[in-house]
DNA sequence: GAAAACAGGTCTCATAATAAGACCGGAATA
DNA sequence: TATTCCGGTCTTATTATGAGACCTGTTTTC
């Protein structure tokens, strides 16, 4: 009776759930690319539990999302901080954000924004593009599957 | 001791996790984004249990990401069909996709693949672009926050 | 047309995950 | 040196999940 274990799925997207799709782990991701690195930090900022921020640090540092590092203040602390694999969750995170700026918010009610550093101004929408450098929609695409049971 | 309730957060990407960031809901997204719509498709699909996925759909529906509809096949039956909302989590799915291609699979280990339906070649990869048409990397972002207490 | 199988659920129960908060030892600070 | 901060662990109460029995109406098979 244990959660269900994606970690062997064909599906690319049911294996990237097994690592952050629970429930408070992209919240932690989303935090560590905003430079919340603390432990205390993002159990400030979170609101979690602090057995649960716990649990989820390690099995974040053990799929290799996060590494700790020292802490950058020169204490004797430790960091939680994005590896290269972590760090490729930006889109992921990025997705999220634009979906929810578009489909949650009432109109005028405000919310962050993510900008470009080098101008300020907002980011532009995440989009798929084909090899001609059309928009692709979801209707563009298809997905060729492997197992004979139809499975992904 | 409910889980956290993240729908009136500054944050898009916590809102968004409220709705679609339980264990099971961005796969069920996933399958209808593939054309699995019936109730006992998803639950023979997913292998998860029956009042689970009642549970999930209902919600949901309830939050416009999915609704129902007559059967395609003419029959007395119902379908969940994603909305126009819904179809929005597009690039979410890809994302999330693509990382899981990137990362969790071994070199050689096949998985299925996103392909234009025109060409028939996988999809290139998904990235957030400057209003210069340069690919932004996460440093090259920044998220202005609302609120005084610095969450967002 | 009757029987069987399928569709789309509900209900119950056992177990796992989560929230809340007390507690604790070492590090940093006043 | 005393006090507070940091990063946890532990316990307990509650909620969520998984497994599967059961049920009603629909469709298919014979």
């Amino acid at each position: 009776m244990k959660r269900k274990n994606l970690s062997k799925a064909e599906c690319p997207v049911a294996r990237s759930l097994d690592v952050i799709g629970d429930w408070w782990s992209l919240l932690i991701i989303r935090d560590a690319f905003d430079g919340i690195n603390r432990f205390s930090a993002l159990q400030k900022n979170l609101g979690i539990a602090r057995s649960m921020l716990t649990a989820r640090l390690q099995e974040l540092v053990e799929h290799g999302v996060l590494e700790t590092a020292p802490a950058s203040d020169g204490t004797a602390y430790q960091e939680y901080v994005l590896t290269e694999m972590g760090r490729g969750l930006f889109p992921v995170i990025v997705a999220l954000r634009q979906w929810g700026e578009a489909n949650l918010y009432q109109p005028g009610e405000q919310h962050s924004v993510l900008l470009e550093t080098q101008t300020g101004k907002p980011v532009t929408r995440l989009e798929l593009r084909s090899r001609e450098n059309q928009v692709l929609k979801w209707r563009d695409t298809m997905v060729r599957k492997l197992s004979p049971d139809g499975k992904h």
